[in-house]
RNA sequence: GGAGAGGUGUCUGAGCGGUUGAAAGAACUCGCCUCGAAAGCGAGCGUGGGGGAAACUCCACCGGGGGUUCGAAUCCCCCCCUCUCCGCCA
């Protein structure tokens, strides 16, 4: 959500914006409504300061037992005329907010314009593909002939879009989310969150998923209860409504979660294995800085996420999103993508953005600074850390081997207790 | 799920219809004292918004939302959360 008087200040700003993110921005409905919602809050004001008074004179009467019934009566006229301009200042404080809550956020100024995935722009990659002496297959292949993937029975369990993970391949799962958690939380200085994996509707509204994207979530019938699309939203709003010290921040937290996303808009889309499911795993990073230092914190946040890959050896590139294809709450936004040799392409496994002050304006996250003065909101920012699901899904393409057999990274093995998952599963 | 208790400022904790934005204590900040510190003494110390160059001033906020009233932290209703006991359960 934006600042309403920077908004209000900056409408030339905001028309850019919009056209470079392809939103649609209506700012004649704004201009009136935000003007007669200032014109009703001054009126009204000024009714209440006159209320306020009149009731210190009704109490100073009444207690030196003088008549109070004029000025009662005439209150009784001032009340009914303030009950009704606050409900009318109450339905135009909602119409402006949801006005609001759906403007997707300004990119910084370092974020190329365009219009799609096509205008992103490369800005560094690591490693290389690796060399294989036969045709490399598509990791639920390889999976289901080693026996640790079983799509058909997750079909049956639930439906499309879900996975069974078996022997060898469970294990996988659980080694790599393990792997990654320890790396931030010894190496990167981040602390272990476990959260609740549903969430509320003030929380999603907080962290941007609500009111606009509702229809890619699961709600839990009959209750205001959502499963969670990231952990993004529980790790944000671990601080909701509350005010940091300048001392606290940076404030680093990581999680691992599942995540559940109902891909409505994916319908048709990487069909075939895992790539795109229902519900995956995932470890996030999640900071809260000082505005100051926000895009300094990016840029470590990006290299903690890239450092995984560099561990397991897998080459990847690092993306800078253009203006078109950014998430709504996110002014700029590094995706990191691991090569997936069956298909010859990289694939998104990580997406880290800087949030500047929208979400924590929706959330109500300050901090109080040290040289004093008025609290500031503090800068949030997210990323993949990563995505679990599809690191499983490199990690069996890129070390799969001739006879079917997946050879397990160096930094993996303690957690495997074996050198490689066998061809028999 | 049943029964009860409670949610007030950074914290503890008063208030239970009218100078209460909110007593008191603690913490914190500044000053005095001290070689320095502690204790002591004096002063300050919530958030958001409107107006003003500023001094300052106005409005809102005592879990959330409604209601009663000239006036609500205080009375009534609904909801949420926490705690205790019982039941159930991983």
């Amino acid at each position: 959500m934006h600042d309403l008087s920077f908004f209000r200040e900056h409408l030339d700003l905001y028309a850019a914006m919009a056209k470079n993110r392809a939103a649609t921005l209506d700012l004649e409905r704004f201009r009136a409504l935000d003007r007669e919602r200032r014109e009703l809050i001054t009126a009204n004001e000024q009714l209440k300061a006159q209320r306020n008074k009149a009731s210190d004179e009704i109490a100073r009467l009444k207690k030196e037992k003088q008549d109070a019934g004029a000025l009662i009566a005439e209150m009784k006229q001032v009340s009914e005329r303030i009950k009704q301009a606050d409900e009318r200042i109450a339905a135009l404080d909602a119409e402006q907010r949801e006005f609001l809550l759906v403007i997707p956020n300004l990119p910084h100024s370092s974020v190329p314009v365009g219009a799609s995935a096509a205008d992103n722009k490369e800005v560094r990659r690591w490693g290389a593909p690796p060399k294989f002496d036969f045709t490399p297959k598509p990791h639920w292949e390889v999976g289901e002939r080693a026996g640790i993937l079983d799509l058909p029975a997750a079909a049956k369990i639930t439906g499309a879009r879900f996975a069974v993970y078996k022997g060898w391949g469970a294990r996988l799962e659980r080694a790599l989310a393990n792997f990654f958690l320890d790396v931030h939380t010894r190496e990167h200085g981040y602390t272990e969150i476990l959260p609740p994996f549903i969430v509320n509707t003030a929380s999603l509204t907080a962290a941007g998923q609500l009111p606009k994207f509702a229809a890619d979530l699961f709600k839990l019938q009959d209750t205001d209860y959502w499963l969670t699309p990231t952990a993004e939203v529980e790790l944000h709003n671990l601080y909701r409504d509350e005010t940091l010290t300048e001392e606290q921040l940076p404030l680093c937290v990581t999680a691992w979660t599942a995540c559940f996303r109902s891909e409505a808009g994916a319908a048709g889309k990487d069909t075939r294995g895992i790539l795109r499911q229902h519900q995956f795993q995932k470890v996030e990073l999640f900071k809260f800085t000082h505005p100051e230092k926000s895009y300094e914190e990016h840029e470590k946040l990006v290299a903690n996420a890239e450092t995984i890959l560099q561990k397991l050896g897998l080459h990847y590139r690092t993306v800078l999103l253009c203006t078109g294809d950014m998430g709504f709450a996110s002014s700029k936004t590094y995706d990191i993508e691991v090569w997936l040799p069956s298909s010859n392409e990289f694939r998104e496994i990580s997406s880290c953005s800087n949030c500047e002050a929208f979400q924590a304006r929706r959330a109500g996250i300050r901090f109080k600074p040290k040289a004093g003065g008025k609290n500031e909101f503090v800068h949030t920012l997210n990323g993949s850390g990563l995505a679990v699901g599809r690191t499983w899904i490199a990690v069996v393409e890129n070390y799969q081997q001739a006879d079917g057999s997946i050879l397990i990274p160096e930094v993996l093995r303690p957690y495997m207790g074996v050198e490689r998952i066998p061809a028999a599963g």
